[in-house]
RNA sequence: GCCCCUGUCGUCUAGCCAGGCCUAGGACAUCGCCCUUUCAAGGCGGCAACACGGGUUCAAAUCCCGUCGGGGGCGCCA
C-alpha cells in the first residue's frame, strides 16, 4: 500500500490558535494510525502579513502539544519560481490565461452588475481580447495576472467526512493563480505544493470545503493525481460564532502558561467532533492513534467550552505521580521566584510529598503554585474569608497558647500523633476539635482550604507550626 | 443575493450508514444527599435532548421530501 502523507499547513499571519491546533492534532493522528508521514509547511506568500515571530511561535505550540513532524518545515516564500513555472506552463497549456484588469477595474464592474441585482464573478475580458488588443495592453501595463480558466460542467467527490459533494462550475470563477506582482495565490501554492510533496490526504478545516473544486480542477490541469479530502467542522464560540479573539485568547500556548498539562489540551482537542465510540473520557496519545479514524468524526461544528478541559486537567493533575509533575511545576515555581534547586536535590523527597499532598485539589498548575506557596516561603496572607469564617471566636487567643504547649515537646511530629495532641486538648477544654482545627489551617496556610490539616502539619513540620501559631496569636491579640 | 456544509440534554457525545434491543446511553456543567476538620476527590440520586412539518413502514432519532435554525465560502488573504 502507498505511503500516507498528510501534512499541516498553517500561514504565519497569527498564533497557532485552537482550531489550527485541532487540525494539526488529527492529521498528526491519521499519520501515526497508518504509519505515515506528518509533514509541516509554512504558507507565507502574503509577505506583508507573514512573520518570522508567528512562525516560531507556532512551531513552539505544536511541540508543546507534542505534535513532531517528519518533513518539513517547508517554506513556501521560497519557492515562489516554481509555482510562477506552473503557472506558466499552464498559459502554454491553453488552461489558464493573462489577466491585464486592474483590481480597481474589476471592482467598478462588479459593483455595477451587484448594484443592478446581478450575480457577478470575473466577467473572462481579458479571456476574450482580441491580438490588437491584447498587444496595445502589453505595452500601456506592466504587470498581468494569470488567471485559470474554469471549464464548463461540475466537478463531484468524496469527502472522507462529508460524503459526496458536487460544485458546478457555474459557480467558479476564472480564479487568479498569480499575482500581479508574481506572488501565487493559495490555490496555485497549495496544489503544487501537495502535489510536489506527495500528499495523499488532505485534511482541513470547513472552510476551504468550497475551495476544493478549484484546487481539484487545478490538479486535473496539472495532471497530478488528486488527494482524498476531509473536511472538519469549525469550532465555534459559546455565542456560536466562528472562533475568534472575541472570545478570548485562543492560542495554545497560552494554555500553556495557564498551567494546563498538553495531553489536557489533546484530550480535549482530539475529542472536539472525534469520539472513539466508548464510554470513556480520558486517554493516552497511544490510545487515541490507536483508536483514530476520520469515520468517527461528527460533521457539525462543536462549541467551545473550557469546563470539561478543566475537568480533564485537573484529573490529570491528580493522576500523573510527583515524578511526573515535577518538570511542570518546577517551571511554575521559578516565574514566581519559589524554586530552590534543593527541592530536586536533598530534598526530594519531601518536595515529593508536598506535591502529592496537593495535586488532588488543582484545576491547573497555576492553582499548585498558589497552594504551595505557604510551604515554600513565609511570605503570605491571611485569608479575609478565612479570617472571618475561622478566626473569629474569641476564645482562640487563649486557646492557641495551650495548643502551643502541648506541640511544643512531641518528638514525633507525624499526622497521627498531632492529631491525638490536638483533639486530647480540644476535650480537655471542651470545645469541638474543629475551632482548632481551622484555626490552625489558617495559621500554616493562611487559607480556609487545604488538604487534610494534620497532613499538612506534618509537611510543613514542627518548627513552622509553632512559629506560625505564635504569629497568629499575636495577631489575634491586636 | 448565490453556492456548499450542518442540526440528539446547557456543553462534548453514543445511537443513524445495515429501521424494532431507545420509556434515547455516557461524560462535563448544575442541583440534592452521603462521606468529612475545610475544600476537593469519591459514592448515590435529580434536572435535562432526537429543531419543526409531511411522507415511507406493522414499526423512524435512524430512510425520503420540505421548512426553519446554525456555520462556511463567494479576494490579485490563507
Amino acid at each position: 500500500m502507498k505511503e500516507i502523507r498528510v501534512r499541516f499547513a498553517p500561514s504565519p499571519t497569527g498564533y497557532l490558535h485552537v482550531g489550527g491546533a485541532r487540525t494539526a492534532l488529527f492529521n498528526w493522528l491519521f499519520a501515526r494510525k497508518h504509519n505515515g508521514k506528518f509533514i509541516l509547511r509554512i504558507e507565507d506568500t502574503d509577505l506583508a502579513r507573514s512573520s518570522e515571530e508567528m512562525t516560531k511561535g507556532i512551531l513552539e505550540g505544536m511541540r508543546w502539544l507534542g505534535l513532531d513532524w517528519d518533513e518539513g518545515p517547508y517554506y513556501q516564500s521560497k519557492r515562489i519560481k516554481i509555482y510562477q513555472e506552473y503557472a506558466e506552463r499552464l498559459i502554454r497549456e491553453g488552461k489558464a490565461y493573462y489577466c491585464y484588469c486592474t483590481p480597481e477595474e474589476i471592482q467598478e464592474r462588479k459593483n455595477k452588475a451587484v448594484a443592478d441585482g446581478k450575480y457577478w464573478k470575473y466577467d473572462r475580458y481579458c479571456l476574450n481580447l482580441t491580438p490588437e488588443q491584447r498587444k496595445a495592453l502589453e505595452k500601456e501595463r506592466k504587470q498581468r495576472a494569470i488567471r485559470f480558466f474554469v471549464p464548463d460542467g461540475k466537478t463531484t467527490f468524496r469527502d472522507l467526512i462529508h460524503g459526496e459533494i458536487t460544485f458546478e462550475h457555474e459557480n467558479i470563477e476564472d480564479f487568479v493563480l498569480l499575482r500581479r506582482d508574481g506572488m501565487p495565490t493559495y490555490h496555485l501554492s497549495v496544489v503544487v505544493d501537495d502535489y510536489e510533496t506527495g500528499i495523499t490526504h488532505v485534511i482541513r478545516g470547513d472552510d476551504h470545503l468550497s475551495n476544493t473544486p478549484k484546487q481539484i480542477l487545478l490538479y486535473k490541469a496539472l495532471g497530478a493525481p488528486i488527494p482524498k479530502f476531509a473536511h472538519l467542522a469549525l469550532i465555534l464560540g459559546p455565542d456560536r460564532k466562528k472562533l475568534s479573539k472575541r472570545h478570548g485568547v485562543t492560542s495554545i500556548l497560552h494554555f500553556r502558561d495557564e498551567g494546563y498539562l498538553p495531553l489536557a489540551m489533546f484530550n480535549f482537542l482530539a475529542q472536539l467532533s472525534w469520539s472513539p465510540g466508548e464510554e470513556k473520557e480520558v486517554y493516552s496519545i497511544e490510545e487515541m492513534i490507536d483508536k483514530f479514524s476520520l469515520e468517527q468524526i461528527k460533521k457539525s461544528n462543536p462549541i467551545f467550552d473550557l469546563a470539561k478541559l478543566d475537568w480533564l486537567n485537573s484529573r490529570l493533575i491528580s493522576k500523573m505521580d510527583a515524578e511526573e509533575l515535577l518538570p511542570y511545576v518546577k517551571e511554575f515555581l521559578k516565574k514566581d521566584n519559589l524554586w530552590n534547586d534543593k527541592y530536586e536535590n536533598e530534598e526530594r523527597e519531601w518536595f515529593f510529598s508536598l506535591i502529592n499532598l496537593l495535586k488532588d485539589r488543582c484545576r491547573t498548575l497555576k492553582d499548585f503554585i498558589i497552594s504551595a506557596r505557604p510551604y515554600l516561603s513565609d511570605d503570605f496572607t491571611y485569608d479575609p474569608e478565612g479570617v472571618e469564617r475561622f478566626l473569629k471566636d474569641e476564645r482562640l487567643k487563649d486557646l492557641l497558647p495551650k495548643l502551643i504547649e502541648d506541640l511544643e515537646p512531641l518528638h514525633s511530629f507525624k499526622a497521627n500523633e498531632v492529631e491525638r495532641v490536638l483533639r486530647q486538648r480540644a476535650e480537655k477544654e471542651g470545645v469541638k476539635a474543629a475551632l482548632f482545627i481551622h484555626a490552625t489551617r489558617m495559621a500554616v496556610t493562611g487559607k480556609p482550604v487545604s488538604p487534610p490539616l494534620f497532613d499538612v502539619l506534618e509537611v510543613i513540620g514542627k518548627e513552622k507550626t509553632i512559629s506560625r501559631l505564635k504569629k497568629l496569636v499575636n495577631y489575634l491579640k491586636n
